[in-house]
This record gives structure tokens, sequence and C-alpha cells, in this order.
DNA sequence: CTGAAAGCGCTTACAG
DNA sequence: CTGAAAGCGCTTACAG
């Protein structure tokens, strides 16, 4: 809340017309690039505006005419890499699209997302695209949002809800690296990070065990350990996998960040990533393909992503009865190092520590 | 641009009014919470507000009060985690002020930046938070933004400009950062990765060039490696350190994703970061020390920084008339593994060779 | 080709 | 304590 009418009041349209000796209206046309505007007026009223510093109002004219030129786009925690090229992907589309972007993060506090919601929605989007906070439910979005509003729902679901969604193939990617890892000769297979709160994880994991149950393994409970999404969690998490033995030789990890992380606590336990152990992550982020050893993951496309959610957002204020819509966006496996290693499931305790040690020096053990 | 008066039109304070049988004035006088308001009549107006499912049109309040509940922060790419950490410092402040952020970026080309600063300037923000786009002159930016949005150039500066900026101490850090490195025994000390059009790099450049001089060393050409500040960038821009010999021995980097890029650079070398070669990083990103080994850098704290632009911007507003204020932030040098090796500077290149594969090794060469 | 007038959804002195 | 009226900066039939 500040005022902005600071400096001398600032130019408006009927400024513009008196200085050239003609209506509002003309201006407006002019503005418009309306034909029936006569070649010299246009000339003289252009050059005034230029001259006088002109700059459009454009809320007021959305009031006007009823339109609105701006979506809003809720997000978690702009420092997650996928998020934020999410946002890149959004902010591309929707300045092709002529629109304005809100941005506003929930923080993972369904208060804090009712807040900003509330905030973005009275400044009148076309639409709302949303990752909800964990945890949220309908009724934490729909007094807030109104029903005239597109909502969006990026990449979590809300349990009952009846908003567009639009999300990665979370199910059959984990699936994928799950029988890569199957394919490797591995059996112990972890799944490591994220939180069973959200939608995403609950179905990478399902994709997990179905790849497991296919293979005829059961997993131990102790081979699945949740950690908050981020590298600093995952690298603090990496204890819990080596709590007992047989430890797991390999680990499906809930996103890329987390695979980082996971990395680093291995290698602070002298463990070598893609070499002691295989690890594939989710996500497909820059530094990915450039990690030492480069990551075996899941492509998603986030930019892509983001601009089909524009699409998706602003096509829905065409058709407003058409039934909720789940678009899920197919993902790709890319094959890297870090998960190349052979396993060797049935070494016992001892013996696979000696063998690690030479494998590490290069002496016989 | 987007027809959002689907479905059945919008409830307005009028709808509410005429429910209740009062006047859309005392509608109005009950949302701002006005005293003067009989108890009763505040009941039902909240309950009729409620039960239409009523959404307030701030862009219609803010027109008639001439008022702005908004900032437009324009940023050159959001997938830099220092930029991320800004923006959800400049939205934390933002919510905290009740102000909605309008968010474009510029992708670096000036062009778009016009483009995306015309857009949201139209929207009527109550100031402009703008990190630059490489190469913008004032009369880039001048005529787009206008006289009466106050403008704050944040981590570069623009030629003869006469806005507001707030960057960090460039200059004191990548001082801090080569003495540092200096203490440590090294004399073949490189400055890598940026881009010398951006003022950040010039000034760090200009840090690191003045302790060298203090130090009565005189930098080589070749240890001036520039490339973009992006990890992969500077992973193949590695190459260059290593040319000819004698090559450097530790690398005041310009930002901490290109320290990492380094690392992986010096890994696929077989040069061990923090042992073979010593690195200080800038910025102090999250993942600077939980890398191996940790990076020593210049924690500049983004997210401090985005609050305090949300501060300088929204204050101007109030004092149109002062001068361009330049605020520096101070930095503070975290010290940690990546910069602890010592220095051998005095070897022979044949020399270095066998002690660099007898450490590796640990055994004698 | 151009202007007068009404109206978008609000707020705010002012009168009662 | 409440309402009528004017006005924020635009747009758009409509008349001329």
């Amino acid at each position: 809340m500040t005022e902005s009418d600071h400096r001398r009041r600032r130019i408006t349209l009927a400024d513009i017309a008196s200085a050239c000796g003609v209506s509002s209206a003309t201006v407006s046309l002019v503005l418009s690039g309306s034909p029936a505007v006569a070649a010299s007026t246009r000339k003289r009223v252009e050059a005034e505006i230029v001259r006088q510093g002109y700059v459009y109002n454009r809320s007021a004219a959305n009031l006007r005419r009823k339109i609105s030129s701006s979506v809003a786009v809720v997000i978690n925690d702009l420092s997650n890499p996928f998020v934020a090229e999410f946002a890149a992907g959004v902010d591309e589309a929707l300045a092709e699209a002529g629109c304005v972007m809100l941005l506003g993060s929930s923080g993972e506090s369904v208060e804090r997302q009712r807040a900003v919601l509330q905030s973005l929605i009275e400044h009148g989007p076309a639409g709302v695209i949303l990752t909800p906070a964990e945890g949220s439910k309908v009724s934490d979005l729909q007094p807030v949002v109104g029903l005239h509003t597109p909502l969006l729902l990026f990449n979590r679901e809300v349990p009952e809800a009846k908003w567009d969604y639009l999300g990665a193939d979370n199910v059959a990617g984990a699936r994928m690296a799950t029988e890569h890892l199957l394919a490797q000769g591995h059996t112990r297979i972890a799944f490591f990070g994220g939180h069973r709160d959200s939608s995403s994880c609950r179905q990478r994991v399902e994709g997990y065990l179905s790849a497991l149950a296919e293979a005829g393994i059961s997993p131990e409970p102790r081979w699945m350990v949740e950690c908050a999404p981020t590298r600093m969690q995952a690298a603090t998490a990496t204890a819990a996998l080596f709590a007992r033995d047989p430890a797991p030789t390999a680990a499906v990890t809930y996103n890329d960040g987390v695979a980082l992380g996971l990395m680093m606590g291995l290698r602070a336990r002298n463990i070598t990533p893609g070499r002691d152990f295989a690890i594939t992550g989710f996500d497909d982020i820059p530094e990915a393909h450039a990690q030492v050893p480069a990551l075996t993951t899941l492509a998603t496309g986030p930019r892509a992503l983001g601009r089909q959610a524009v699409g998706l957002v602003l096509g829905r204020g065409n058709k407003p009865d058409l039934p909720a819509r789940r678009t899920i966006s197919p993902v790709s496996l890319v094959t890297r190092d870090s998960s190349l290693t052979y396993a060797h499931p049935l070494e016992a305790p001892a013996g696979k520590a000696a063998k690690r040690k030479s494998r590490r020096t290069g002496e016989p053990a």
C-alpha cells in the first residue's frame, strides 16, 4: 500500500487529449490502433504521448473492459531449481500472451498459502497456477479462490478437488528408474527422500513398489527413508540407509536435489556414488548431467510444463463448464553414470567391506 | 488478455449492498473496518459477503484511491540460486507490506527487458526492482520507466544512471578472498568466470587486482578467464586455466555457481579441488557448505538483500526528491575447506606433477 | 473522422 | 449511523 502519485501527477489520456485539442476518446482510439483515426491526428497524438512520457494505465482499461491481463502463480519455494525452471517457462508463455505474472510463495504453509492466494486473487488474475502446500485440502482453497477464477493444480494433487491438474508421470517415471536398477543386478533398492504428504512422492513410491513387486521383491521398511526434499536434509538422512546390514546397494530418489544430497552424504561416508552405490534422481535439473558422476534421472521438462500450464489455465477461461482435466506429462529416463554400477547382492557384510576397500585403492584386498 | 467473466458475473459491492438493503458505501465501510457502522449492519453485511463468495476488487479500489499495491521485479534468470533467494526475500517483505509481486525476466536481453518493463509498468506498480540486463543503458530504461515510478537497480550498475542502487560490496569481497589465498601461500591466483560487461564482475576483478597489487604481484593475462556465470560454462572453461605452465594454483571465482562448475572441471582433469587447487566462490548459496570440499565463499545474504530492496524502493515513494542513493551491503568471508590447501609456488612443472601423483595415492613418489 | 456520455467497481467527503 | 454523488483512468457504442 503506497502512494504512487509523488512528483507531479501521472499523465493521463485526458492530458494528452487536451494538449492535442481532441477528446480522450480519440486518444484511446489512437492507442488501440483504430483505423478510424485520421493519419494527421494520429501523428499529433503519438508525438504528444512521447513528449509527455505518457504511460498507459492498463488496470483502468481492464476494469472498464472486464478483462484481465495477469495470471497468479503460487509456488512453495523458488529456490528449488525444478520450480525455478517451471516459473521461467510460465514467464515465457505469459510474456507471449501479453500477460503479467503475479508471483507468491507459500513456503509450504497452508496458512500463508491462504493469505497469498487471497491477496493475488484480489488483483483479478485471469487464472491461478498453484502448487499446493503439503496437506492442503479443498476447504483451504475453495473459499478464497471462489468460483470465478480458473485454478490449475501443478505437480501435487488435492484430495477430491475438481480443479484441473497438470503433473509429470510420476508413477511411470519411478517404475522406469527402479526397473533400470533391477536390470543392473540390484535387489536391495531403497526409495530415498520426499514426504508421504505430497502426492508426487506417493506416486513415485507407487511406481517404485510396483516395479519391485513385478520383480518378486518385497521391500523392507528401512529401505524407505523420508526427508524434506532439499540437498541438506538428504545429506543428513543418508545415515539412515546404512543403519543396519545388509544395506541397500542402490536408491531411487525422490528428486535430483535429494539425489545430489545423497551423493554428498555418501562421499562423507567414503562411499563413491556410481561405483559403490547406484542412484537415480528425478527432474533432470541442469546440474544432473554436470555432476561427477553424472546423474541418471527422469527428464520432466519443467520449462515446457510451465508453458503448458499457462495454456491450460488460460484455455480454461473459455470453457468454464468442461469437467476437470488431469493432464499427465510423460517423462523419460536419462541413463548416466550414477546408476551404472553393478550390484553385488549376495556379498556378506564383511566380504563387502573388504571388497569395497580393494576397489577404492585399486589393490587386491 | 483473457475474458474473466465466465460463469455468472462476478459479485460486486453493489450485489452485497442490494442483498442487504444498504448502500454500497456502507458495504465499503464494513470492508475497511470503519467504526462508523452499526454492529448489526456489519454482521449482516459480513454474512452476505461470505454467503455470496464476494471477492474484493483491489484494482478498482487502487484506481479510485490512486495507490498501488504491487511492486515489479525484473530479473535475468530465475534459475540462478542467488537470484532465486533474492526473489524469495523480496516476496517475504512484499507479503508483509501487503503488496503483490509482478515478476518478469529479461533473459539478459535488453530488448526483452524493455518489453517486460513496459508491460509491468502499465500495471501501475509502486516501484520497480531491476537487475539490468548486461549492456543496459539509461536510454534503454528511462523512456519506458518514466519519471513517476521509483526504480531500484539491484546488483548491477548502469553507467550514468541516477536511480537508487543496491548491491553487495563486491570490491571488498573479492579483495578479502584474494588476501585469504595469498595468506595460504598462493602467488599464481586466477580470477575465474563472469563477464566484463557486468558491473559486479568488474568490481570483483577490481578487488582481486588491488589485493594482488598490494602483495606486489602483477597478474598474468591468462589468469583471467571469462565465462558465462553458469556451472556448465565454468566446467567447460576450466581448460583455459591449464593451457600453459606454470598454471595457477588457486582461483578467486566470480560466484559460487562458477566455483562449483570449476570444481567439476577440475575433477574431470583429476585435480582434486581443495587439495591440489584452492578455490573461493561468491554468494554462499546453500550448496556451498554442503559440497565436498565445502566452498570458501563470500556471504552476501541474498534473502536479506531482497528484503532490503523492498524497503528501499517503497521508501523512495515517500521522498521522491532525494538524490539517488548507493547502498552497499557488506559481505563476509566464510572460510571452508576448498581454499585451505597450501600452495607450492616454486615447484617446477615436472616436480609438481610428480608431487601431485604422490599426494593422490598416498605413497611416496 | 471525432466527441459526448455512460459505466467498469470501488472510495470518500458531505449531508442528513 | 447511512446514503447520494462524484470521480479514479480508461473504452465503446452511438450520434453527428
